[in-house]
Parts: C-alpha cells; structure tokens; sequence
DNA sequence: CTATCTTGAGACAACGTTATCTCAACGCTA
DNA sequence: TAGCGTTGAGATAACGTTGTCTCAAGATAG
C-alpha cells in the first residue's frame, strides 16, 4: 500500500501539500498540484479512511438502523439509500433494530462508535427516550425515516392520516358500515396517525366507531394474522379489513384464506404498501403506494445537507402516497385510478 | 469522550495495561485487572474502533456486496447475515454490485480500504476477472455467496441441478412434453447449474431437448417477462414453464396474465425460490426453496472461521432446498410433499 | 550467593492522515 | 529602504489505539 508520505516524496513536496491537494483545502501552485497528480498516478495512491477518519475527517459513511430488515417495504428503502448514499460516494453501515429499544441504543452506540457522518434511522417506539437523548448527546447528525416524532430533527416519510381515512370512505362508499382496520405496532407514529385517519374517515361517513374493529398486528405478520382472526371472530364481524402495512396483509390474508373467506366477495381488504406482485394477487390489491424509492433517495439528501450546513433548521418532509385502485376492495369499476385503465 | 489514557491514570496504571486488560492479550495480575475494570466502568470508556483499526487490530466489520438489494431471495441474505453477524459483534457494511463487474471492484476496493475484516460477495459473472484477483491480492478473507466457482476460496450456496432435474421431472410424470426454462444471468453458476439440471432432468424423461424452450430472463423481472412471452410466441410453445428465480417468477406471471393464460389450466409453472406469499397466489406456486437463512448464516460462520485460522482449507457448502409441492404444477394431488399435509 | 527464570507492567514507536503553526520569498506601498 | 500583505509550502503535533521492547523484582536452581 502506497501512502501520502511516499507520494509526496515521489513528488518532491511535503505531506502536506500531497494532502492539500487532495482534498482542496488551501490553494496550491497548479504545476505542484500537476507534480502531484503525476505521482499518485504513477504510484497508484489511494486514500486511507481510517487514517482519515481517526485524523478528524469525515469518514464518508453512514448509518442505517431500521427494523425488520427483511420487511418488504423496509427493503426498498434499503436500497434506494444505498444507491444514493454510493452515488455520493458514501458507503452505508447497516445494522437491525428489531424495534426494540435497547437494540435500537446499541445499535446507535456501535454506529457512532464507528463514526458514521451521520444517521439514518427508523425510531422504534421508545426511541425518544433512549436512542434519540444518546444520538443528541453525541450530535450526530440524524434523519429519521418513516416515523415522525414531534423533534426539531429532520424527518422523511410519507403522508398518513388523510390515505388512511380515504381508504376507509372508499370501503364506505361501496356500502361498508363495518370496517375493521389490523394496525401496526403501537407507539409508532404511522401506526398512531393510520388509525387517527380510520377515525377521521368513520366520522365522515357518519360510520360509529366500534373499538371491537381495530386490533394491533404489530406490524409482523404472525400478529397481523392473530388480530385478523380476532375481528373475524367478534360477534357481528367486520365486512371490509385495513391492513396497515405489506406484511400485515400478508398474515391477514393468511387468516382469510385459513377460514376460507373469498375477497372480495365475502370480505374486502385494502392494504398499505404496494409490492411488485400484489396485481398478481386474485384479486388484484387496492392499496396505498408510498414512493419508497423517493423517500429513501430523500433520507440521504437531507442528511449530507444537513452535513453540509449543520444549523439549517430541520425539516420534515411528508411524500404523497398513491391510491392504487384495484379489485380486492370490491367496486365494480377496477383499475388504475391514476391512469383509468380498464381490466 | 474518554480515553484509554484515562483509564490509565484514573486506575494508576500504563496505558499498556488497560489495553492489555481490554483485549486479553497478556496475563495481567488479578487484582489490576480488578482496577481497571473499576476505573473503565467510573468513566464510561468505550473503545474507539477507528484507532484501534489504525493501530493495526482488526475493526470487527465484514463487507457485505451482493446484487440487486431489493431483490427478493437477497434480502433473505442480508437480514441473515446482519443478524449473524451483529450476533458475534460484527458491524456490516453493504454495497451493491448490481452484477456489474466494475461496480464491484469498486466495491470491493470501498470496502476493503474501510478495512472489513472479511468479505461476503455473491460473485457477479466477470468477478473472476476484475473483483476475485483485487481481493486475492489484498488478500482479503472472503466468502462466495449463492454462487459458487471453481476456486479455492470458502462458498455456500444451494444444490442447484438435482433440484432443477427434479422439478422437470415432476411437470413430465404430469405429462408435460414441451417445458420451457425461462433461465437467469448468463454466467452465473446458479444459471448454468440450473441449465444443466433442466437438460438432465429432460434426458432422464427421454425428452428432446429442444434450444427454443430456453430463453434467458437475466435473473430479473423485466426480462424475465419478456423472455416468457418469446418461448410463448415460438409455433409450438411450451405447455409448462420453469422460472429460475422469484424475481423472474413475478416476471413470468405478468406475462402469462398479460396473454390471459390460467395455471396451471392452461400452463403450468413451477419456480426456484419460495416467498412469504407464494402460498397465496391462485394458484399457489409449485417452488423450490433455499434455506437463505441457514445459507446467510453459515457464510459469517465460514468468514468468522477463516478470520480464525487463515490456512485451513477452503470449503464449499452446499445446502439441499426443499420441494415445495403446491398446485401451479397441474397435479391431482396437492399439498406439502414433505409433510403430506392435503389442501 | 550468584545466575537464571518467571511474573508483571511501563515506554514508546508505529498506524496514515489532518490541521495548526510557521516561515520564506516576492512585490508593493509609503 | 523599511514595512507589509500575499502566495506557496514545510514541520509537526495530534487522533487513540496496538504491539514490540525493555525492565524490575521476586522466586528458583546450582
């Protein structure tokens, strides 16, 4: 391995001209940074980012702590913020939180630890009170994905309340009165303003809201399953079903196809999160899309800003979901809403 | 932050010895060490990776480079080795190669200049040109993942020909004469493997083997669509389809939708790699499933192994999928064959 | 009673950068 | 010509460890 103490004695300048040059931080004479250049051509120089980073540089990586890594709609985000983080040449070190608490803090500890530029994380319920003050504490630069929480902190995720309450005047439109919603783990922001907007729809359908039709399936699908059985099973069951997202509908329709209910015919379902096969379902799922893509891409973007200008106030930034229209809610008009195709 | 040097002067000891106490590396009299256990616990020291990478030491940090993130069978990877990995203290840092043979070089050189441990890569088709010789030379631990290639460096993956001989003998007991292969990325073992295994499987039914019944789908969904709808166009098409992995398998269902083709009335198809929902479908899917778990896990074992004693032999794992007998195949007879459970 | 081994622990030079001083040389102004 | 800004670049102390030497003191053997 070749280093900047040997480049720059191939280039007959001093360590720290060879450093300047590099990373631009104080004008150099152009034939040096010439001379220079040659010679890390020449002896095929690469930066060390250890050396770097203990020196007191960035490190040029970042952190990514989420829950459930395998979650299909978690895994977009993944990938969408490798693909950005590595097109502006940051490398991503990830690690799983389980949302749980301690994980979630050790988890922040390692990354730190590590010295990460900055953080990317889906804040478990019970973050504010250990892994957020730890992250404060250290001012590490931080995003939270996801999860809003009402924190001077940036924030991307997408809209909830309102596609919730449309999904639920929808199911009323068609004629349910008794809509039963499967929400994700308790204490999770999405979770909370999900079910707000099952209620804001109720209410504006004039629908009473029964507490007996909402269940948690902890956002897993074991439990989503479990709590769709439990609305099935109460005395006047629901007619229609929310789950609130792709792995709960997953352990719903589980259930469904368990007790050999057909959908939409004797029960309809609509559905948080798209994946690349739910129009492959019979029927076709009616789900809210959020732009995954979009909001991982965006995750990154705020936080090398935030590297960028550390005092910008922080921003939350809310992406529009897509309503995508299909047929395992029911209608009889099918088809993409957005585009109006027939089926 | 705190120090070892603090440590040191707070237990009234050398730097030297608190280092000595941290790692184990020297006998250390009891009741020193009982002082500096004490004097690491009043400040709150915690190691600094960074320096302790410069210094020499190893960082506790395996490099993960796969493709395609998002790719279904992938993620399985990831959250496996995440999981295993953190389980022995390991941090993972990921990267996508996209098969592409410079972006993983790229890689490569990202992550073994962030100085990992150890390397898990799942080899695009080019590695053994670009990536594999860079890595030799730094002599980076390394294990191949999913892909296997004649070299003396640790692999694990799956059985990949009986399996594929296997499912094409199951569509000809159910009569099946003209059964397509809608194959993955040339190049790659799991595809030539699988191509031999299809061609075995057709020589051991007596069937001709017939080129235009193999089309390649480059182990994604597009292409995966489009090659589906080639075997489909030829003047005698296939009456079943095997599709090489779950990506394609979405792909080749859009285009049996797409041409209103029923499986398995109308054509039967059967799959490499199940998912959460492959039993959901209607039909459910006939599948050959990996073990991705145990396959993600064994590969941190095998890199922790090496990491211990770097000249033991190299081994290839290769672990035996499941036939996961379901109804896309057209048979009487359904359900799990291992558990002869009836649906 | 000296030579040697054993046990325990400190000094200090790496590791490869970055960042803070410092300084020389040159041209310009007063 | 003394004084001063400007341009260009070197010396060197961190950064926080690890690992190699080195060494003292007590125990053991001859």
């Amino acid at each position: 391995m070749t280093t900047m103490a040997e480049v720059a004695s191939e280039a007959g300048v001093s360590i720290t001209t060879v450093s300047h040059v590099l990373n631009q931080t104080r004008h150099v004479n152009a034939e040096t940074v010439e001379r220079v250049r040659a010679a890390i051509e020449r002896t095929g120089y690469e930066p060390h980012p250890i050396a770097r980073a203990l020196a007191g540089a960035r490190t040029q990586s970042i952190g990514l702590a989420i829950s459930e890594i395998a979650n299909p709609y978690m895994v977009d985000f993944i990938a969408a913020i490798e693909s950005e983080a590595s097109r502006y040449g940051h490398t991503l070190l990830l690690g799983d939180t389980h949302d749980e608490p301690e994980k979630e803090l050790q988890m922040a500890r390692e990354l730190t630890h590590r010295r990460v530029d900055g953080l990317i994380l889906a804040p478990s319920p019970g973050a504010e009170r250990d892994a957020l003050p730890y992250l404060a504490a250290q001012s590490t630069p931080l995003v939270l994905l996801d999860r809003f929480l009402p924190l001077e902190v940036d924030q991307v995720g997408t809209e909830n309340k309102a596609p919730a309450a449309e999904l639920v005047e929808h199911l009323a439109e068609v004629g349910h009165r008794r809509i039963g919603l499967v929400a994700g783990l308790e204490g999770l922001s999405t979770t909370e303003e999900r079910i707000a907007g099952y209620l804001q729809g109720l209410h504006r359908c004039g629908l009473p809201h029964d507490p007996r039709l909402v269940a948690s399936g902890a956002s897993q699908h074991g439990p989503a399953m479990a709590a769709a059985n439990r609305l099935l099973d109460i005395e006047d069951p629901p007619t229609a079903l929310i789950a609130a997202n792709s792995a709960m509908t997953i352990g719903v329709m589980h259930a469904l196809r368990g007790r050999g209910l057909e959908v939409p015919g004797e029960i309809a379902l609509v559905a948080f999160d798209d994946f690349e096969w739910s129009d492959l379902f019979r029927p076709r799922l009616t789900v809210i899309a959020q732009p995954t893509r979009e909001i991982g891409a965006e995750a990154v973007r705020l936080l090398l800003a935030r590297l960028e200008d550390p005092d910008q106030p922080a921003r939350k930034i809310r992406f529009d979901p897509t309503f995508i229209h299909r047929e395992s809610c029911g209608c009889h008009q099918s088809g993409n809403l957005r585009t109006g195709r027939e089926t």
